[in-house]
DNA sequence: AGCACGCCGACT
DNA sequence: GTCGGCGTGCTC
């Protein structure tokens, strides 16, 4: 009679103990049917033991009913690390271990088709790439494999522009660990990136490559896991997830585009790709290479106090250089596009070239604002401004789908000058048909592309069927391709196109509104607007050198907007890093929110106030509070949403406090009211 | 997370 | 008198 450790994707982190007569059969990594309660549950195994635990009666033990897998799919790391998460996110053990493996029911998103990012397997690289290639794999038999999984591992980060050649230095690197006999995880952005690197990669290593992309049937991701758990394939391209391949004897993670916000997870549990990636290297020996033009505040303050080693790639290896970047006021514009970036759509078409316009994200821009008394339209159900859809003559929540007549004149003070003057994608386009008819225009986002409601498009496929998300592709695909082909003057979206900016016939980009997003109540307005501002930039200045690039806002003074036209990484940092330092926020502390939400306001605030005071008591020296208070989004989706933050310099401090508020919160806690804890935020809505 | 047990309101 | 709400607690 064998005895085994079962945990479960519940939110308890206790585990259980069931018993087998054939032993050999059941093993520590596989998963297990066992009954559990009055049900039956698919466990998960994490560790073998001679007797019942204490204080559990040896008859009440039950049996195992049906081991489920015949080989393991987690090794001793793996469990290891999801007991890691487990203390670090405050999830249950077993809900680590379902994140960790491709089954489960995850959403799938439809993939971007790769665009022509021409990465040509250059032959010798620069004295930069070279310097930074020895870098990082250095001393490669590396004698790092006993250190504590608490240290820090060997990190570096190549920064430069895109088109400095860090993916050369990546795949290098990445050979270079593979010719020792040791794997490489390569993680990418989510959908944008993914594809195409895929793609690179599956040229340079052939067989030896394996891709976890979310787009994958379930059996075709868990077979591509259990080719990487086989050791057939040394290198694994993917997303956040691809983090946790199972690659046997890990020796690199590279973490392309760093700063990208999709390495944090959305929901239980809330990992981060980059800490996961520490951890697992320091654990299993490995060593860690990140790149981005743009490093997120994080990686910034981690580089300048000495724990990556930074690695500049500072020229452009095709010697293009990034186009002038040029702030202009939106202040006394009447609609959307100002004299400045009209003057130079025209420019662009008569000699014979391409504009891309970009906005860089959909909603939030785009509300309705009485323009005399400053009246808002907002979503009685999820508290955001309400998007103009003029297809569709309706106002429409982007959180919720709510959508509402617009009205005629300002329901506050009774203005009829009401109308709308946003930056939504549809106002532009109208207002870029108006003003350039001859121009061919077409607009690229999920708007015009997404399967649901088949809004303009009429008479699509059932709801449910693959083709549906096929034509979402194939929508943009055939835009791209037409973009590509030179017969678009001008091309309209959001992220999704920023990719065509790798076409050559671009000369011209204009970031429609900068400051969407600036105003968001989120420390980290500023980052993500300068970050994508440089993004567009470099993108841009790689393929059209003599192009040029204009960025529209209503803050010319703004630091995230002067900073990033100028390309001023290192100032935007010093500036932004000052104030992060002085009002105490990340990367100075660390932070543990805690949401609730209810579909009854008063249980929110209930909920909220018991858990602040329940927190009090708990808080350790040097910790302090923020809240409780309404989240920035106060409702979603008619739940009243209210937040509460732990703060301190260590994350230790604040995390058995938190471990321990958890617990005494759980017990009598309205059933009405949901909790959910986030470590390390980097939403903050 | 489920699911049952158990104790208080308005209904055939 | 019951049906049914949801607060409480447990699952090896």
């Amino acid at each position: 009679m064998a005895f085994f450790d079962i945990v479960f994707d519940i939110p308890s982190d206790q585990s259980f103990t069931y018993k087998i007569d054939e032993k050999g059969e059941a093993a520590s990594g596989k998963r297990a049917m066992v009954p559990f309660g009055r049900r039956e549950c698919l466990g998960y195994i994490i560790a073998e033991r001679e007797t019942a635990p204490d204080g559990v009666k040896e008859e009440s033990v039950k049996k195992i009913r049906r081991v489920v897998d015949s080989e393991r799919i987690f090794d001793k790391n793996d469990i290891e690390i999801a007991r890691w998460m487990a203390g670090f996110y405050l999830c249950g053990t077993g809900q680590a271990l379902a994140a960790m493996i491709p089954s489960g029911r995850r959403m799938t998103v439809p993939s971007l088709p790769g665009s022509d990012e021409d990465d040509e397997p250059s032959l010798k690289i620069s004295e930069e790439q070279e310097a930074a290639l020895n870098a990082i794999t250095s001393p490669l038999p590396a004698p790092c494999s006993l250190l504590p999984a608490n240290k820090l591992p060997p990190m570096f980060y190549l920064y430069g522009i895109t088109g400095s050649g860090k993916t050369e230095v990546f795949l290098r690197a990445a050979q270079h660990i593979m010719n020792a006999g040791k794997s490489v995880i390569y993680l990418v952005p989510e959908i944008s990136l993914t594809h195409q690197t895929a793609e690179v990669i599956g040229k340079r290593f052939g067989s030896q490559a394996a891709t976890l992309h979310s787009g994958m049937s379930p059996s075709k991701r868990f077979a591509e896991w259990m080719r990487i758990r086989k050791g057939d394939a040394p290198i694994v391209v993917g997303p956040r997830s691809a983090v946790f391949a199972p690659v046997p004897n890990l020796g690199l993670i590279i973490i392309d585009e760093e700063h990208d916000s999709s390495y944090k997870s959305g929901n239980t549990p809330r990992y981060h790709a980059r800490q996961i990636a520490i951890r697992r290297c320091s654990q299993e020996g490995a060593r860690l290479v990140m790149g981005s033009a743009t490093p997120s505040a994080e990686a910034w303050k981690l580089m300048t106090d000495g724990n990556i080693k930074r690695l500049d790639l500072s020229r452009r290896l095709s010697g293009g250089k990034i186009p002038e970047i040029k702030p202009v006021s939106l202040t006394k514009t009447e609609g959307c596009l100002t004299k400045e970036l009209k003057d130079e759509i025209r420019l662009t078409a008569q000699m014979g070239r391409q504009t891309i316009l970009f906005m860089n994200r959909r909603g939030f821009a785009h509300f309705y604002q009485c323009p005399s008394c400053g009246w808002e339209q907002t979503c009685r159900r999820c508290s955001v401004s309400l998007t103009w859809h003029k297809s569709r003559g309706r106002c429409i929540c982007h959180y919720c789908g709510y959508t509402e007549a617009p009205p005629k004149s300002c329901p506050n003070c009774g203005s009829v000058e009401a109308g709308y003057r946003g930056f939504g994608i549809e106002m532009i386009e109208e207002e870029v048909r108006r003003t350039f008819p001859d121009l061919r225009l077409r607009r690229a986002d999920a708007d015009t592309a997404g399967k649901k409601s088949a809004s303009a498009t009429g008479g699509m496929s059932p709801d449910g069927n693959p083709a549906s998300t096929g034509n979402h592709a194939s929508n943009l695909e055939e835009t791209l391709a037409l973009f590509k082909a030179g017969l678009i003057d001008i091309l309209i979206g959001t992220q999704m196109v920023a990719k065509g900016l790798n076409f050559q016939g671009v000369r011209l980009v204009g970031v429609v509104f900068a400051d969407t997003g600036l105003h968001l109540p989120d420390f980290r307005a500023a980052e993500r607007t300068f970050s994508l501002i440089v993004q567009v930039a470099g993108r841009a200045g790689r393929y059209f050198p003599d192009g040029k690039v204009i960025v529209q806002t209503l803050r010319m003074e703004d630091p995230a907007i002067t900073r990033s036209c100028a390309l001023d990484v290192t100032g935007f940092f010093n500036a932004e890093l000052n104030q992060r330092r002085a009002l105490n926020f990340p990367p100075y502390s660390r932070l543990i929110r805690f949401t609730i939400r209810s579909k009854d306001e008063k249980r929110a605030d209930t909920a909220i106030k018991r858990l602040a005071s329940l927190a009090k008591p708990l808080l350790p020296g040097g910790a302090d509070t923020l809240g409780p208070a309404e989240c920035p989004i106060g409702i979603i989706n008619n739940n009243f949403r209210r937040q509460f933050i732990l703060r301190s310099a260590s994350m230790g401090a604040i995390h058995a406090a938190a471990r321990e508020l958890l617990a005494r919160y759980e017990k009598g806690k309205d059933s009405k009211t949901y909790l959910e804890v986030d470590v390390d935020p980097v939403s903050m809505l």
